[in-house]
RNA sequence: UGGGGUAUCGCCAAGCGGUAAGGCACUAGUUUUUGGUACUGGUAUUCGGGGGUUCGAAUCCCUCUACCCCAUCCA
């Protein structure tokens, strides 16, 4: 289904293809403490898209490790939202919990390996001893307790003698890390709550970051895959699962953005807020983005997956706009539901010149639409339209019922308006209209031309129905709290009139009434007394949206001020002006190189080897500055003196520079002789024009398109043209001389 | 302030040294008995800013800026 890529499925696939793993296991593993909302949905959609595309498997596991937050309602609201976005997990459901002996013992092992100790430190002096982000931490003094002692200890814990908070397992890292997260992370608290599950089994339990790398292990899963807060979290997953000295494979952890949506809140706290306050019904109140709200509302589980697919997966924290999962749902109804028609805010029209009643056969579905069925519409002299579809005063560009302007009644005639009776308020209670008998739809003889056909019911027939009209919960893009919520967001319409058929007949829940928008008859309320539809999105209106200026955003360029460089010190200085005066480097690459040791002495090194300051600063300030970068100036694979001789192969113009970085490349890998790279590889440079000329003709006539748009004035194609020529060579020939010759030839 | 991330169109997002994909939104038009749908076109001379390397840079190097995460016995 999907074949849009990303940086996990590249993960994935670089796994599968290099043997790392035989067989992908992910696993969807919330916390049950709350409703899923869509945000689980992407997590969803995610790791079971994964296991399903690579053929693997994906578990289903509850993360309940802390017994005072967690219930069994969550994991069946969970189970359901798996379900019913039409994925399956392996096997049963898992739970953390099913894991505590073993995560148990894996703690004694680590006790028994001087990688945990039992603190007795009060959780107030716990957090002092942490340290800040810029200062080291300290360690307690309890971290200096025996094998024996620990083992005792926690055993005790483990058995409730001792209070909460009175100890806990930590593993025992490093007080001073600059990861925070890795100062000795705490393993197991003491908690003596009843856990939905295991009951008083236990007195203490394992915290997230000892438990999930655990259960992702015992559990077989490859790819651990969450969101980016967890990003310093990864540090400890590998730590506990590389110190116990797992037999392999192990998981590994991924991080991606999560899903944030405009005008609605997606946290936990903020949904709970809502709910409690009253601002909404309940949990699945169809206006929050819970998946209990959104099937409530009337969302089908494929357009909440085509969402999710649509929006990417990326590490970049963003917020999508409705509008994109609006047009999801949109687009996967369009093609699947019944057309029929209600009006919700009447007005009464009499036909003067129609007598009698007749029944019309109606299709539910338009012709663009590859669905058939059909529906009675009865048609009488009384009949109510939308009062939005007459206008005594029509604006310009008004395509309804005006005085002047006749409008045909979808599926049947069209009427022109004869007179408008209103009450004493000058409001309009009826207006009498004339319909074209020969105008009847199908076989319309008239040649009246209207502009628009509008929905209409007839009034002996029309059945009333309650409409819950929803739009967005918030008024702003960002909403930080109750302050923001829309007071239009609900809009209860008591008695809206619906043709007969949807009430007798109900060929499916979900509708779209024609020209206003998508209708779900609601799960909890309906019944055939008392019919209640929730509007599940409206559609596109380009009429409506015409008539609102449109505020047209100025978006000024911002400007950035540079912040100040810190100055050099006198060491770094004397070589700066040293590469600069006696060895005409140009600043930024003398800066470069003064300001960094590592590199500065690698390139005092080169030079010692060959007398080419310029292009030797310029390999070592780039290349060999990236190698350092990515691993250390210890574990270089080449020496200077091999850098030295790859710069005299450029400086001979055996090599181009395009050659040398793929030379480079390989030294970096192999720490292989330049020499013997460009021979092996025949990587001679190719600077013949005899030769490299009848490449480029045949580049040319290759592509023609090309050299038509480059004659236009598309100057930019001379590099597509160079970047053919060379890839064609493999990169050999003399970039400069194809240029020159591509140039010429093309002109 | 230390560490870890991120920055490409109004909103998402591909891209990994050789012509800046795609979707949403917007916009113009064609078809239309839904001001819907479908279809056709238009929308980034430029990738957070500034330098550098290269024949060629969104991609490599340096530097600055902005935003997010980390100092729960939560996950």
């Amino acid at each position: 289904m999907n074949e849009s890529k990303n940086f996990l499925r590249t993960i994935v696939e670089e796994d599968l293809k290099s043997g790392k793993y035989k067989e992908i296991v992910t696993r969807f593993p919330p916390e049950p403490n709350g409703f899923p909302h869509i945000g689980h949905a992407k997590s969803i959609f995610i790791n079971f898209g994964i296991a399903k595309d690579y053929n693997g498997h994906c578990n289903l596991r509850m993360d309940d490790t802390n017994p005072t937050k967690e219930d069994t309602k969550y994991v069946e609201a969970l189970k359901d939202a798996v379900e019913w976005l039409g994925y399956e997990w392996d096997k049963s459901v898992r739970f953390t919990s099913d894991y505590f002996p073993q995560i148990h013992d894996y703690a004694i092992q680590l006790i028994k390996m001087g990688k945990a100790y039992v603190d007795s430190l009060s959780e107030e002096e716990i957090r002092e001893y942490r340290g800040t982000v810029t200062e080291a931490g300290k360690r307690s003094k309890y971290a200096q307790r025996s094998v024996e002692e620990n083992l005792d200890l926690f055993e005790r814990m483990k058995k409730g003698e001792f209070k909460e908070g009175e100890h806990i397992l930590r593993a025992k890292i490093d007080m001073s890390a600059a990861n925070m997260k890795m100062r000795d992370p705490l393993m197991y608290r003491i908690r003596h709550v009843e856990h939905f599950r295991t009951g008083d089994e236990w007195a203490v339990y394992p915290m997230y970051d000892f438990a999930h790398c655990l259960s992702d292990y015992i559990e077989g899963v490859t790819h651990s895959i969450c969101t980016l807060e967890f990003e310093n979290n990864r540090d400890i997953y590998n730590w506990v699962l590389d110190t116990l000295e797992l037999t392999p494979p192990r998981p590994y952890q991924h991080e991606f953005a999560r899903l944030g949506i405009n005008y609605t809140v997606m946290s936990k706290r903020k949904l709970l807020e809502l709910v409690e306050g009253g601002q909404v019904s309940g949990w699945d109140d169809p206006r929050l983005p819970t998946i209990a709200g959104y099937r409530r509302k009337g969302y089908t589980p494929e357009s909440i997956i085509t969402f999710c697919d649509s929006v990417g997966i990326a590490k970049a924290n963003s917020m999508v706009d409705v509008a994109q999962l609006e047009f999801c749902i949109r687009d996967d109804l369009n093609t699947k539901v019944p057309r029929v028609m209600c009006v919700l805010d009447p007005i009464k029209v009499t036909i003067e010149n129609y007598e009698g009643s007749e029944s019309i056969d109606a299709s539910y579905y338009p012709e663009d639409v590859p669905k058939e069925g059909i529906r009675a519409l009865p048609f009488s002299r009384e009949i109510y339209i939308e009062r939005d579809d007459f206008n005594e005063n029509p604006p310009k560009g008004y395509f309804r019922l005006t005085p002047e302007q006749p409008v045909r009644l979808k599926h049947a005639y069209i009427i022109s308006c004869k007179e408008v009776i209103k009450d004493t308020n000058g409001k309009t209670v009826e207006i009498i209209a004339e319909y074209s008998p020969a105008s009847k739809s199908g076989s319309d003889t008239s040649g009246i031309k209207v502009k628009s056909a509008i929905q209409w019911v007839s009034a002996a027939e029309a059945k009333e129905v309650e409409v819950r009209l929803y739009d967005r919960l918030f008024s702003v893009e960002a909403p930080q709290g109750v302050e923001d919520i829309n007071p239009d967001s609900l809009k209860i319409i008591k008695n809206a009139l619906i043709e007969p058929a949807v009430i007798s007949e109900r060929p499916d829940e979900r509708f779209q009434f024609e020209r206003q928008g998508y209708f779900y008859a609601d799960p909890v309320d309906y019944t055939t007394q008392k019919p209640v539809f929730n509007k599940i999105v409206g559609l596109k209106d380009s009429y409506s949206k015409k008539k609102k200026a449109t505020p047209v955003k100025t978006q000024e360029k911002k400007v950035q001020i540079d912040g100040e460089v810190v100055a050099m010190s006198e060491k770094q200085q004397v070589l700066f002006d040293k590469y600069t005066s006696e060895l005409k480097l140009n600043s930024e690459v003398a800066n470069t190189l003064a300001r960094d040791e590592n590199l500065s002495s690698f390139y005092e090194q080169t030079l010692v080897e060959l007398n080419s300051p310029v292009n030797l600063a310029n390999i070592v300030t780039n290349e060999v500055a990236r190698e350092i970068k990515e691993t250390s100036v210890d574990t270089l694979k080449f020496t200077a003196k091999q850098i030295a001789e790859l710069v005299k192969m450029i400086d001979d113009k055996t090599i181009s520079n395009k050659i040398a970085k793929q030379v480079f490349e390989e030294m970096a890998k192999s720490g292989e002789n330049p020499e013997k790279i460009v021979e092996a590889k025949g990587l001679v440079q190719i600077s013949d024009p005899a030769k490299i000329s009848p490449i480029i003709d045949e580049i040319i006539a290759k592509n023609p398109d090309n050299v038509a748009k480059f004659k236009a004035g598309n100057k930019k194609l001379l590099g597509f043209f160079v970047g053919q020529v060379l890839k064609a060579t493999g990169g050999k020939a003399n970039p400069q001389v194809v240029n020159k010759l591509v140039a010429e030839k093309l002109k």
